[in-house]
DNA sequence: CCGCATCCGGGGCGATACTG
DNA sequence: CAGTATCGCCCCGGATGCGG
């Protein structure tokens, strides 16, 4: 991209996470510390392939994106952020938060969704509220691979891949299991949109913001 | 711009601020609330007439800027951010901090500068040492029309328009100056470096970060 | 299968000129 | 002052090819 010539930190941040797809770049590598190339490819719907080629190179040659080859089990070049990449994660928090609304309207036609997405409303609104209940796992599933939220010790995780043996399995549409996580809605009214919720339910009311 | 097609928040919020010169207008319309059509331009280098009149009809419609029949003495449209719109200050101020390094390494050739990108750097880093004192002011010059920048119980205020009678005149190169206001530079230092300052120095040494 | 490189078409963007 | 109009280019989207 073309620099935009002004010596202002805003525009110097822009001239190189600025152009188009390179922040959704930074999200999935966010989400996923190790990716590889086509982890990245499924996690961004849309992007052709020359170009998330040309992004990585553009995010590695200014110090932001590494790109390791993997130990041997894998043989496989993956992909990371540096120390200078994770500094962006408050400005894509920030630029996340700001677009909450846009997804309480629900998705338009067409629109993507991947159960990874899920990561920043689940840190952002859920919370442990039985600690004493020991560790415990739900997975979701809003129509691609499983995710799994977790809540130890009175913190909630998030990982990017299916739970082993989960007190509850959550899965529906995305909008409504969105609301489940936002305190939007209730597990009832969840129901009545299409959600279904499998085993321990108290394990989903204890994460949920607005539980007593 | 073409949406990216995710429900994902912050795909959602690129879908609205990510094109091009967007966040800069932005940037613009946070520093002086009330900005004209010209103002605008000045305070965006580079960009050309068609693309900032199309980006704002963009950002009105999608309710981040409002534009104004200004009071019959002024006689003219301005703009400026409506609450949606200020929203995005945090995601603003959290971008702009990550260029910070770019601007220690200086301006790169023909990079354009305006006082007013001063304003981050000088509610960032600066601090009122002497609130006692009562209030005061200094004027920044860096090229272009010199901005003030005040200090009044304790706090630091930045006004794009000159100072009312200032304790003290800084001027000289941008980096230079922004030496000084972020701490990187003394005054001697940055006077080597051709800063010239007129009146009260210690109107400026007040302000300094690492002022005893 | 993974990680790209190459080619082509369309639209976003840059530059200039012009107008109410 | 506040834009509109026009043209050209390059970035980006879409498809295919290809070496490891």
């Amino acid at each position: 991209m073309k620099s935009y010539g002004q010596y202002c930190a805003l525009a110097k941040t822009l001239d190189v996470v600025g152009s188009r797809w390179t922040m959704l770049i930074i999200r999935e590598l966010n989400l996923q510390e190790q990716s590889r190339y086509t982890d990245l490819r499924r996690g961004l719907p849309g992007i052709t392939t020359n170009l998330l080629a040309e992004r990585l190179r553009e995010l590695e040659a200014a110090g932001v994106v590494a790109r390791r080859v993997a130990p041997p089990p894998i043989a496989t070049t993956v992909f990371e952020l540096t120390e200078r990449g994770r500094d962006l994660v408050p400005a894509l928090e920030a630029l996340t938060a700001w677009g909450v609304p846009y997804m309480v309207e629900g998705p338009k036609p067409g629109d993507e969704y991947r159960s990874r997405w899920l990561a920043w409303p689940a840190r952002a609104f859920l919370e442990d509220h039985a600690p004493e209940d020991g560790p415990t796992s739900i997975e979701v599933r809003v129509g691609d691979d499983p995710v799994s939220i977790g809540a130890e010790d009175g913190h909630v995780t998030f990982d990017p891949h299916p739970s082993e043996e989960p007190a509850a399995i959550i899965a529906g549409d995305p909008h409504a299991v969105l609301g489940i996580l936002t305190g939007a809605m209730t597990l009832e009214q969840s129901r009545e949109a299409g959600v279904t919720v499998e085993g321990d339910v108290s394990a989903i009311t204890r994460l949920q913001p607005n539980a007593a």
